[in-house]
DNA sequence: GAGCACTGC
């Protein structure tokens, strides 16, 4: 974006008079009441208020004639609470309705239980009884409206069909009505109205995400000029199935005035108004169109996940909305950062709304517990051998595949032990890197008489929900990624969780029905030793690609950027750093062309580097190849315990010719493509199919960039020196140099490393080496190692090496046998 | 001769 936005005066009086007009046609509408259910939550509301009275109404409930007289005089939470048990008659009814009609309906587990959901959720609807009717009148309309252009475009449609669409649409109207957030749509539309910025704090269940942009788009936010109202998600699924589901409650195909976009996917139209997509994607947005101009709304939803993109997002966008008086902002959150996401946007108001879930009961251990592992075991157990069977399975949260295995071989052993004196117990683990196949495992209905146990990493805390959890073990730990800025190393370490994440952990035990949570720690080591919250992920990772996309926006003054929490000044000096000695930004911290060409795909800026300088050495069709596996990560070989020795040999076969690793990660590439990408292929060589995959996802579309950045694609697969070459032009910093101990140390900033064992230069130890990544686990491994010229450090990169850094001075004093490969 | 939390573009 051009930094050149309007002074912070002209903005000021931009906004003034622009906004006044509105100000003051709304000034009169706005109630009391509003600015109460901005402050206070629903469910309080009941209970301090109305308790008593609510009681004695269920008692009374069943004189018909009593209540119609007494209905007239009852508080808004009695009247709701009575309609709410007529609802629930009625709904039953059309249900049975929908059923005898032979309506197709999907028996998905998943679908039941928001069904479920939907209904207990009646308590808080229909306040205003004739309202009602006129929105099913105005809704009806709407709906032969857009029927029209489904009957267009799906011409099979009969009349039979179009009969049970109607039964089907006015279900939805009720199901749309029944959700948590109903009674408050007014009220939130007036917020809106009034505020530029509004912080949600929307509860599981309320059905803020589905339901906003919806109403955001009858009240005519969608109307000037076409734009659009987006939703931003952080996971790509949530986004799919989200908009899925709107697309459905409005009758419209799915891409059409509905739409999400994701990577590798645009599933979106000149149609569309309502667009989901990822935040990732609303941050690349940014590049093309700066002031966000065709949207009249943007909601960042799952704000208090604190992902790196959405940190990047509320920056750029709260810069945006200075800008354009007349964008809408709600940044959804949960309850324990609301008053942070408000203070960063300038006091922005607070608007609650409750959702529906059942009580979980939480268990705090007596003492503290030394080994969580075994206590995680003994737990699930008992839990098996106390409870009722049919009653609900367990899951536990460990914190990697290694624990998971081990956790999963006791409970196998010990029920075993237990012989038929117990029930069946089926463990079921999960984790991201579990091959697809035994991933399915988890969702299968457990069998008559059996329980599940779920052992899981964090994957099951927001990634993937699982049905049937009634009792949650919380060990209280997880694995995080750190980036040491000053090394450039990254590990992974067990650290305990934050007070959010142990909330959400016991969460996922309410969500059929009431649950429990035992937790392993004391409640007295939660309450003092847990953080409030995990440290958000721009404080612990690595900048470069983000300092990137923020230079190529136009954000100068990186230091001073509008961050939330601010990244320490040294990750974001090491970024700057590297981004300078790779040619992207000049003296003055402006960007070059290489950095715009650069920033053009989506990778790691050394990533990037290597394919911008792969057009010189006319090799772009393999650079993307290896850019594509290496920025996959190491989840490409598959290697189960019992068949250890085979996977290697499997592995050793793409390393022939000591070529290292960048260039075997080529070689399995390309083998595999041979194959027409065979699935039987990557299984007889320990591959992971759906991570190659994803690395053919990804070089299409580095293909496409390709073109738009105005490289040829060329290919040179034989010319090993010119691959070689365009690497180093990325990696150069990344270049380490042999010791006489056997170790390397990097050849710029004094950094040790050795080469990772499953390396394929691991027993060769070539005399120079470029690495594409430095991991602290027991020592500091290189990963992903290909063997240099010296001359070519010179020759690639003569700002950042001169002769004598490379000059050989240690050549005599190898031992033998080392460094001559 | 080792160790792979989870996302996203």
């Amino acid at each position: 974006m051009e930094k050149s936005s309007p002074t912070l005066e002209s903005r000021k009086r931009k906004t003034a008079g622009e906004d006044e007009d509105e100000d003051v046609k709304l000034k009169g509408k706005r109630t009391e009441q509003v600015e109460n259910l901005m402050k206070v939550s629903r469910q309080e509301y009941l209970k301090n208020r109305e308790k008593k009275k609510l009681k004695q109404l269920r008692d009374d409930i069943e004189d018909e004639q009593f209540l119609f007289e007494k209905i007239e005089k009852l508080s808004e939470p009695e009247k709701r609470e009575h309609l709410y048990k007529q609802k629930i008659v009625e709904l039953v009814s059309k249900e049975q309705q929908c059923d005898d009609t032979g309506e197709e309906r999907e028996i998905h587990p998943q679908q039941a239980w928001e069904e479920n959901q939907i209904n207990n959720a009646k308590l808080n609807f229909g306040s205003k009884d004739r309202k009602q009717k006129d929105y099913q009148f105005v809704f009806e309309d709407q709906i032969e409206f857009i029927k029209s252009t489904i009957v267009d475009s799906d011409s099979d449609v009969d009349v039979d069909n179009e009969k049970l669409q109607r039964t089907r649409n006015s279900k939805l109207i009720e199901d749309r009505k029944a959700l948590p957030i109903y009674p408050y749509k007014d009220a939130l539309l007036q917020a809106v109205h009034d505020h530029q910025v509004l912080i949600i704090v929307g509860e599981t269940g309320s059905g803020k995400t589905t339901q906003i942009p919806q109403y955001l788009h009858e009240a005519g936010f969608t109307r000037s000029g076409g734009k659009m109202i987006g939703c931003t998600q952080p996971r790509r699924v949530a986004a799919m199935r989200v908009a899925a589901r709107v697309s459905h409650e409005m009758g419209v195909k799915l891409g059409h005035e509905v739409g999400y976009s994701i990577r590798f996917e645009d599933c979106t139209s000149e149609k569309t108004i309502l667009k989901y997509m990822t935040d990732g994607m609303l941050l690349r947005e940014f590049l093309t169109e700066p002031d966000l101009a065709s949207y009249s709304v943007i909601m960042i939803d799952e704000a208090h996940e604190r992902t790196l993109s959405t940190d990047i997002l509320f920056g750029l966008i709260k810069d945006v909305a200075s800008a354009r008086p007349h964008l809408k902002l709600l940044i959804s959150s949960a309850t324990l950062d609301a008053e942070k996401f408000s203070d960063y946007f300038d006091c922005a108001p607070i608007f609650k709304i409750p959702g529906r879930r059942f009580p979980v009961e939480i268990h705090h251990s007596k003492a503290p517990i030394s080994d969580y592992l075994d206590a995680a075991v003994v737990t699930a157990l008992q839990i098996h051998a106390t409870q009722p069977q049919d009653d609900g399975d367990i899951l536990i949260f460990l914190t990697g595949q290694e624990e998971i295995e081990t956790a999963e071989n006791i409970i196998n052993r010990r029920i075993r032990a237990l012989g038929t004196k117990i029930a069946e117990l089926i463990t079921c683990p999960i984790y991201a890197n579990l091959p697809t196949e035994l991933q399915a495992k988890i969702f299968e209905p457990t069998p008559e008489g059996a329980r599940k146990v779920v052992l899981a990493t964090n994957i099951a805390e927001t990634s993937l929900t699982i049905d049937c959890i009634k009792y949650v073990i919380d060990t209280g730990f997880c694995k995080i990624n750190c980036y040491n800025p000053r090394t450039g190393t990254e590990s992974l370490m067990v650290a305990p969780i934050s007070k959010a994440s142990a909330n959400q952990r016991a969460g996922r035990s309410g969500r059929t029905g009431p649950g429990k949570c035992f937790r392993l720690y004391t409640e007295h080591s939660y309450m003092n030793d847990l953080e409030d919250s995990t440290i958000p992920e721009i404080q612990r990772t690595n900048l470069a690609n983000v300092v990137l996309l923020l230079k190529s926006v136009g954000i100068t003054d990186l230091l001073n950027f509008d961050f939330m929490d601010p990244p320490p000044a040294e990750a974001l000096l090491k970024a700057l750093e590297l981004l300078f000695a790779l040619g992207s930004l000049d003296k003055d911290g402006k960007l070059t062309k290489v950095g715009e060409r650069m920033s053009e795909f989506p990778l790691d800026p050394m990533l990037s580097k290597m394919i911008v300088a792969s057009d010189k050495y006319k090799c772009s069709a393999e650079i993307i190849s290896i850019a594509a596996m290496l920025s996959i990560g190491n989840s490409i070989f598959y290697r189960p315990k019992d068949r250890q020795v085979q996977a290697d040999n499997a592995w050793m076969n793409f390393h022939v010719g000591n070529v290292g690793d960048h260039i075997a990660l080529l070689k399995v590439y390309n083998s595999w493509k041979e194959t027409k990408f065979s699935t039987q292929w990557c299984y007889e060589n320990y591959i992971q199919v759906r991570s190659m995959k994803k690395a053919r996802d990804i070089r299409d579309q580095l293909e496409s960039r390709l073109e738009r950045v105005g490289i040829d694609l060329t290919s040179n697969v034989n010319d090993l020196e010119a691959i070689k070459k365009s690497i180093i032009s990325g990696f150069f910093p990344h270049s380490a140099r042999l010791q006489k101990n056997g170790a390397y140390r990097t050849v710029k900033h004094p950094q040790t490393g050795h080469i990772h064992p499953s390396s394929g230069l691991s027993q060769v130890l070539p005399r120079w080496v470029v690495y594409h990544e430095l991991v602290l686990t027991t020592k500091e491994y290189m990963r992903q190692v290909t063997e240099l010229k010296p001359g070519w450090l010179v020759e690639v990169a003569p700002h950042y090496y001169q002769l004598k850094d490379v000059e050989d001075s240690s050549s005599k004093k190898m031992p033998r046998g080392i460094g001559l490969a």
